[in-house]
DNA sequence: CGCGCGATTGTA
DNA sequence: ACAATCGCGCGT
């Protein structure tokens, strides 16, 4: 089952914490989420959204959008849109566990799936290749700042599977 | 229109 | 610790 408006539809940081333990799919493919950033708006200098700019549209629009991006121009990373139209927020997916292997980091996660900006802004509501399906799993996680980032280091927005 | 830099990763 | 590599965002 895909998961629905109503649960991108809230908070970044409620729904980064909920991907935990998700399924991502795309095509052939699926694994489970292990690691997630919340990304939000104008409280949040380290998001693309915090100003108004073109590419960061996805996050100011509908929920459950994915958000497809280079950078330093050779990885692609994967977010999904979250909260209502206008309110901008993101969930960056940093780690999938696959059967047979663990892709910690975004840029690796969209190099062994093959994700890249073609895959930008496509409805994971309804979309058959892209989505992320419901799970009862409940991980444990931790807490920890996110990474990369130079601004809003004091925001603890990063959330990993325990082991 | 030019330039600096980034939500990363693999290698030294 | 650092190079690879390019599109975006901002300044000129």
């Amino acid at each position: 089952m895909k998961l629905d408006y109503e649960f991108y539809n809230r908070h970044s940081v409620i729904v980064a914490k909920e991907l935990l333990g998700k399924k991502l799919v795309f095509g052939d493919l699926e694994g489970v989420i292990t690691e997630t950033e919340a990304y939000r708006g104008m409280d949040d200098p380290a998001s693309h959204a915090y100003k108004l700019t073109p590419r960061s549209i996805i996050m100011r629009g509908d929920p459950g959008y994915s958000y497809v991006y280079m950078i330093y121009g050779m990885y692609y990373l994967l977010n999904v849109s979250t909260e209502e139209y206008g309110m901008p927020g993101a969930v960056l997916i940093r780690g999938v566990k696959l059967e047979d292997r663990h892709l910690d980091g975004p840029g690796k996660i969209c190099k062994y799936f093959g994700i890249d900006k073609r895959y930008n802004g496509v409805n994971m509501l309804i979309d058959n290749k892209l989505y992320i399906a419901d799970s009862n799993f409940k991980p444990n996680f931790t807490t920890t700042s996110r990474i990369g980032i130079t601004k809003a280091t004091d925001k603890l927005w990063r959330f990993v599977i325990n082991l």
